[in-house]
DNA sequence: CGTCAGGTTGATTAGGATCAACACAGGTGG
DNA sequence: CCACCTGTGTTGATCCTAATCAACCTGACG
């Protein structure tokens, strides 16, 4: 359940430039660094359920972490996916909306909610990139919506896997070829909850766009892509120009 | 297409306490009211294109306006509902990412970008408000990918009549009694755009709550609700506890 | 009075959901 | 070492919700 952390202070940090610490002046991320702590947690743990009052906020230092929201009946949909660098909580609310469960394991660099806050109020840099980050949020979550609404199964898998493709790169740095193997960090069933689809369906269609070359397998859970062009066609997102 | 308004400055202003000027001091505030200037919009008018440069972004004063993605093949959906107080773009970013569309007459209070985007720096107040502005619109389109992910069209429409039954009450004051007639400021086809349907469905779905004397009709775009618990059942919200 | 946008209703179809059986890998314990 | 179990993934058969295609209604307006 805890995991040893390969550094310790944040120059070391693999998201030092990207998370809500990336436009701080020096000043400010001396508070920051005095104030983190980190924690662990291990593939399957739930981070915070709904209704949880909020301790701390934290940022996402390493693997993979979901936002849901579940229902009484069983029903379940993942309406964030969370990646190195992402934020979990907001300043202002005192308990959780959704559940935020660790997909993987997962580190995070913590700040208790109450300093956290003080600091928001009074060091204008981390509110405006926190307001840079949510509103990319919002946009992000409103292509969801886009594919939630509209998208068929095929064009959704397609999307899935162009968004993690492009994390991937995006994280890795395009160390690799392009053709490299892309890892999937969810279940075939974890994929249908952020989808809006069930498990049958999603795999239906990898069959389906393995059959089609669209995709190969190296396992199950890892996917070459043979044509990006391809696969955005298949998306629905607009290859031209 | 230019609309009166029924006022001049700030003081009179129906939105003051709630948009993103609710929490200025009086000296942001003289800056804030020395930029700003008023704009309308007729109903079915479009006041951005998705690609347009946006030369300002505002508040809605009066009047409903939607976000969409639209796709060239025709699919399309909405991604946002905006109502008097909420905020139409964002500072740092060049181009619209989505239309944004009169549905009513709208009147705006616009700021210049450039001179907004200053102000933001500048002004700490302003980050937080639009900061907190921006996670509650993040909440409610987590909200809405649930609904689109996973509810049946019914409970959509009674989802929808509640969103729209509580904007109403919230922006009247709660001065008319529980079962006055709620307006609908969409139409059919406008709703399907939201809800992730077709107009035949909600159509469909309109008729099936009326006849199940969940809803009754004023007029066509004119809703009363008998029993606002029965609706709440219908949209699969927990009325318990 | 004719036109047109918005709305309703019916018939049919299709894309995914649901129910069900089975495959496969990895781990555990006897 | 093997038998068993559990979590994950695949595939098939059937059903059902909402999409599609189509006709018609209603009221506002020039």
């Amino acid at each position: 359940m805890t995991k040893t952390i390969p550094f310790r202070n944040c120059d070391g940090c693999p998201i030092r430039h990207r998370a809500i610490c990336a436009t701080c002046d020096s000043s400010e991320f001396v508070q920051l660094e005095a104030m983190k702590y980190y924690r662990s947690y291990s593939a399957g743990q739930t981070i915070k359920w709904a209704g949880d009052r909020m301790e701390f906020v934290a940022s996402i230092v390493a693997g993979t972490a979901t936002i849901q929201h579940l229902v009484e009946d069983g029903r379940k949909q993942t309406v964030g996916l969370l990646l190195p660098s992402d934020f979990i909580g907001r300043p202002g609310r005192e308990t959780a909306l959704y559940d935020v469960t660790a997909i993987t394991d997962v580190t995070l660099c913590c700040f208790r909610r109450g300093e956290f806050e003080k600091l928001v109020e009074s060091t204008p840099h981390i509110a405006q990139r926190m307001l840079a980050m949510a509103l990319d949020e919002l946009d992000a979550a409103r292509d969801w919506m886009f594919l939630l609404g509209r998208k068929t199964a095929r064009e959704r898998i397609a999307s899935f896997l162009l968004l993690i493709q492009r994390r991937t790169v995006s994280i890795e740095g395009l160390a690799a070829p392009q053709p490299a193997p892309i890892l999937l960090p969810l279940t075939r069933d974890a994929m249908s909850d952020y989808l809006g689809l069930t498990l049958e369906t999603v795999t239906r269609q990898f069959s389906k766009l393995k059959a089609d070359g669209i995709i190969e397998y190296a396992s199950k859970r890892e996917v070459f892509i043979p044509d990006l062009a391809a696969l955005r066609d298949v998306a629905g997102e607009v290859t031209g120009y």
